[in-house]
DNA sequence: CTGTTCTACGAACACCGTTCTACAACCGAA
DNA sequence: TTCGGTTGTAGAACGGTGTTCGTAGAACAG
């Protein structure tokens, strides 16, 4: 993942001495302009994705992205347009990971579901991803890849066209509003310790429990349910089910 | 919705004329403090809505919202902890507006579809409120009142609790994060109008038929269907209809 | 050797949320 | 009526943001 620079084309006019020690009264003009990576729209990426890992979606800047390359933020805007460019560009970079296996008839739900759990998974992974890619059409070269092998998958199972091209849309929908949702309401919180949302569940859950009963009787009566996480995937598995069981139902299959 | 403001609670002190016209000698003096509406956190909850219904969720700004009521940003922080706070403030302001029926147990399903609609159309009218909804659990006064009015019909439904519990968080879910979604792809892009979506769907058709058919094959093909949006209403529908067919499957009743 | 062209990047612009601090207006007690 | 004290107001400032400007320098073409 790190040391992708290493090898591959040198700037051409350069003469055949780039491996000897540098000169000590030169010392002092390499060390002004550090490291020598020619700054490409792919090391920035790379640089954004890593900071995004380490830091989380708001500490995600152009001129953090500028640091981490040990450079100024106007830099950047020679490779690439905006911020919004890049975070599309960090998004393709993402999907590059997620895997869907060849279509099977008789398999197709569970195909579905698996998928759909990976790309969580991988989403997850990289806290912030979702935030960016709520709104955005993952028509990068990766993510029409991706697109794609949901399509295969979903005509497996034998849906009428309508409903498998609108099905990759909201299904793929709720993954990432799924994920945001969890990343957005723990990730201002520290760290997303099991125990902090724990915590979480609990106070609310007691609040819920103290409020007026003749107002709200169904809420106080849900409280325990509602609160009662089932394990961390417990409620996304439940909607993903949702929608599955809809799905199904629109299949031409048996 | 609007005009909530003229009864309940006058300042303590005040005399007991205050229905009457200003008296045009006064006309001078009420000018220079304008307005004389002593900047009350209602006050800012109504302004920062306004300029969320007419400048969109970027062009809403603590400083923004405080040149509305004729003041300084450093004001408003009396009467609000931050922005965060304001936004949950405006939130469960328009949480008041959403409606939801008596819970009549053969119609469920219909109960809930026509509920979640309304909300959607509430969340369409307010942009940007949608946005700021995403991970923050409604659980101001009117958000309660939903959450309960919502499970009143579910547990009609003869759901599971669990079920219920759930059901209730994923499939609101859907529906702020659908509205976000719409919001967030056409608000950079200007006003909403019909045909600019219509122009953006084509282009984006295009594109995808234009794709190499060996790689892309399902892709290719169902260009057509993704981009047919059946009326601007007709991927949320088949969403919502999916979630509803499989809470269906989940029900006690027949 | 001389343009010309492209990249790098410090400085600056116009914003943002928030805090500090001084100031004015009110209010109850003396 | 005067005097503290409390409270709401708001200008200035802090430390951030994305982005643009203009200059300095290196690489290439003629």
């Amino acid at each position: 993942m790190a040391n992708a620079a290493s090898n591959s084309h040198e700037t051409p006019g350069t003469p055949a001495t780039p491996a000897l020690p540098v000169p000590p009264w030169e010392r002092t003009r390499r060390a002004k302009t550090p490291a020598r990576t020619p700054l490409s729209q792919e090391a920035i990426v790379e640089a954004a994705l890593h900071i995004l890992e380490t830091e989380g979606y708001d500490g995600l800047s152009m001129r953090r992205v500028a640091s981490e390359l040990g450079t100024g933020a106007a830099s950047l805007y020679a490779h690439v347009a905006n911020k919004d460019e890049l975070m599309k560009l960090v998004i393709d970079r993402v999907f590059d990971s997620v895997e869907f296996p060849e279509p099977d008839p008789e398999r197709w739900v569970e195909q579905v579901r698996e998928m759909m759990r990976g790309t969580r998974r991988i989403l997850q992974a990289h806290p912030g991803i979702a935030r960016a890619m709520l709104g955005q059409v993952p028509f990068g070269p990766s993510g029409l890849r991706i697109v794609e092998g949901f399509m295969a998958i979903l005509r497996a199972g034998e849906l009428p066209d309508q409903v498998a091209a609108w099905a990759g849309d909201v299904v793929s929908l709720y993954v990432v509003a799924s994920v945001f949702e969890d990343d957005i309401r723990f990730a201002p919180h520290g760290d997303t310790s099991r125990e902090d949302m724990e915590a979480w569940a609990g106070q609310m859950k007691s609040y819920i429990k103290s409020l007026p009963v003749t107002t709200f009787p169904n809420l106080v009566a849900l409280a325990d349910p509602m609160f009662e996480t089932g394990g961390p995937d417990g409620r996304f598995e439940f909607g993903l089910d949702l929608m599955l069981r809809g799905l199904a139902s629109h299949s031409r299959r048996a």
